[in-house]
DNA sequence: CTAGAGTCCGTACCATGGTACGGAGTCAAG
DNA sequence: CTTGACTCCGTACCATGGTACGGACTCTAG
């Protein structure tokens, strides 16, 4: 009997793909376990933690490369590395948040005008483009 | 005498690096004037303008793909085609702007752990990650 | 024991918006 | 007329996060 999770089976457990697997662990995200001579490698509960705990910090916004460097800080207990890793991607995410509301804006004022038919002779949206 | 702009000149008016007007081209988004047996193409003033109009869209958060759909309303005065795309890309917006709302709440809490030290044992941060 | 399912591994491909390269040809200033 | 800068053109490459493929191998249930 062998104890431990076909690749398969952690891809499922995990909720992604085999590909996605192997991916990780090209990417150095995940460790690549020993395989036992010409069978197949076998995975801990470990590794479906491992797994979540990368989706979850996509959930948050990190990169696959920043989650390498959670995953690091976090085996090194540096706290105040990953407090300014987190600080640093808040930072991010606000820039991000005044582009996208700056966007909107500008997207709802021409909506507006179309709808108000505010400028006359053709589309307010492409007059907007085209202005010179 | 010859009149018009070389592709080097039209991006340099343009703003964008010559590769990218090419690329443009490639992408159907701009006409590629006639060449002259053997010789340089040559732009005129609209090709300036078409450049800034795909730029301009691209700050408004579309895609080149949709900037082709733009320039073809556009030519064809199709004001409701525009104003539909328009509003379709400013839900999409929301729907982004919602997501990094979501991120932003989370990060600061996780930070806001770290500085108050609401969590003993562990990082919060790494803590949150690792969840079971 | 055998068939079918799963694994292994390298490599290629997807979208997106470009950028870079290299050799050949052409244009423009001196 | 020469020389350096520019253009042309196809193709390859960049980041990002995977997905797909194909042939060989192995595992597992019946």
């Amino acid at each position: 009997m062998t104890t431990g999770l076909s690749i398969g089976r952690l891809a499922a457990e995990a909720g992604v793909n085999v590909e996605t697997i192997r991916y990780y662990q090209r990417r150095g995200l995940m460790v690549e376990p020993d395989k036992p001579t010409g069978g197949h490698r076998r995975y801990d509960a470990d590794a479906i933690k491992r797994v979540r705990f990368i989706k979850r910090a996509q959930v948050l916004g990190f990169t696959l490369e920043e989650v390498g460097s959670l995953l690091m800080l976090g085996e090194a207990s540096a706290c105040a590395g990953t407090r300014e890793l987190a600080a640093h991607k808040l930072q991010v995410i606000e820039e991000k948040l005044a582009d996208l509301k700056a966007m909107r804006q500008a997207l709802s004022v021409l909506l507006h005008q179309c709808d108000t038919g505010a400028i006359q002779g053709g589309c307010p949206i492409i007059h907007a483009l085209a202005a010179d």
